[in-house]
DNA sequence: TTTTATTAATTGAACGTTCAATTAACAATA
DNA sequence: TATTGTTAATTGAACGTTCAATTAATAAAA
């Protein structure tokens, strides 16, 4: 059965899968059995390959986060630098196809509930956090003096965590976040009008 | 030991329990034991009061719920009718005293997280999103035409939980809130202030 | 005495981890 | 080319732990 250099392949197929578990059962009910069996594997690859489900689970939560860090370097390439275009480049790579399963969502609902109470996925958190705010914070004290730039920021990155959290909790997600990233561009546009006014 | 009439007490009691368990362990950790300990009790009857764990847990939820209503009319009481200070109400009810305690927030946070895969909660859940967002609708219609009102009341009940999310997640919560509710007024003012220039 | 309230002990299922055994691919040897 | 030794990949049963639920026993109140 073994051929040699599986282990990326197998790891992000195990990574794959605890998103798909999480997504279906929930954080509490994804055991290690739930995960291995969705990729086709034994429960003994997962200590393996991650040292244990909590590794696995951490991994999962990394690559989420890589992956809507990339997402949002692509989109900033494409544009010129102006703030708007920017800001509409964040809210867009915040809400894209990627985010916009299902899936992802609430995987990462499950994740920041677990988040308050387990050290090593709060700080992956905060960092995303961190992210995100002083991205928005850049391109509006662009445009804003520093405090009302920095209240900006604080207020999109509220509206779109908040957008996104009613929608992994809606029926019917998909349509939930069409909406939010829509109105979240316009508070941003509306924001930036109203200072040159 | 037994006396008659602890019903009512137990019940409170071990739910002020629970909600205490899920704030410091997380509701992954957060077992019949750690509750019925905490409340100084036996793990037994949390059965005999409420037919297992899923039901002390949804009667905590509820409890929860019951405050957030009961907060948002009592300060209604207390205001003339004018939109502006009814929207006050709501999001000052959201980020009052209860609300911003870290105990309270981490523990809805946890519900939330589970709401999504288990019905009970997710319908408790719902209501409570329709209760919010059909309060602050009907305040901005007074003000605003229909869509106008429809959009802002979306983004301000998305403003509001993401303040919310954001807080729980952070290291120091009560100053978030305070933030949090600031900046949601803030929304709301400027919103209703374009409406009337 | 009967009922209500409560506890402490017990049970069985579910879980994550570990590890000896197995398989397939590869490399060296003849 | 065929044989053999080696290693990486993978399995799944066994183990110990934890948990929710149940049970039987106990104590106070009526």
């Amino acid at each position: 059965m073994p051929k040699v250099g599986m282990k990326d392949t197998r790891r992000q197929q195990l990574i794959d899968a605890t998103m798909e578990s999480i997504a279906e059962l929930g954080m509490q009910n994804t055991t290690i059995v739930s995960i291995s069996k969705r990729a086709g594997m034994s429960s003994g690859i997962i200590s393996h390959y991650f040292g244990g489900k909590q590794g696995l689970i951490e991994a999962a939560l990394r690559h989420l986060l890589d992956q809507l860090g990339r997402e949002l370097l692509e989109r900033m390439a494409k544009t010129d630098g102006s703030p708007e275009q920017r800001l509409d480049c964040i809210i867009e790579s915040n809400f894209s196809e990627f985010q916009r399963s299902a899936l992802a969502a609430k995987t990462w609902l499950s994740f920041w509930s677990r988040a308050m109470h387990e050290p090593g996925l709060h700080r992956l958190q905060q960092i995303n956090n961190a992210r995100l705010y002083s991205n928005l914070r850049y391109s509006f004290a662009q445009v804003l003096p520093a405090n009302e730039a920095t209240e900006a920021a604080r207020q999109t990155a509220a509206l779109i965590d908040g957008f996104w959290l009613r929608s992994a909790l809606s029926a019917d997600p998909s349509e939930h976040f069409e909406a939010g990233e829509r109105l979240c561009k316009k508070f941003v546009h509306e924001t930036l009008a109203q200072a040159r006014a």
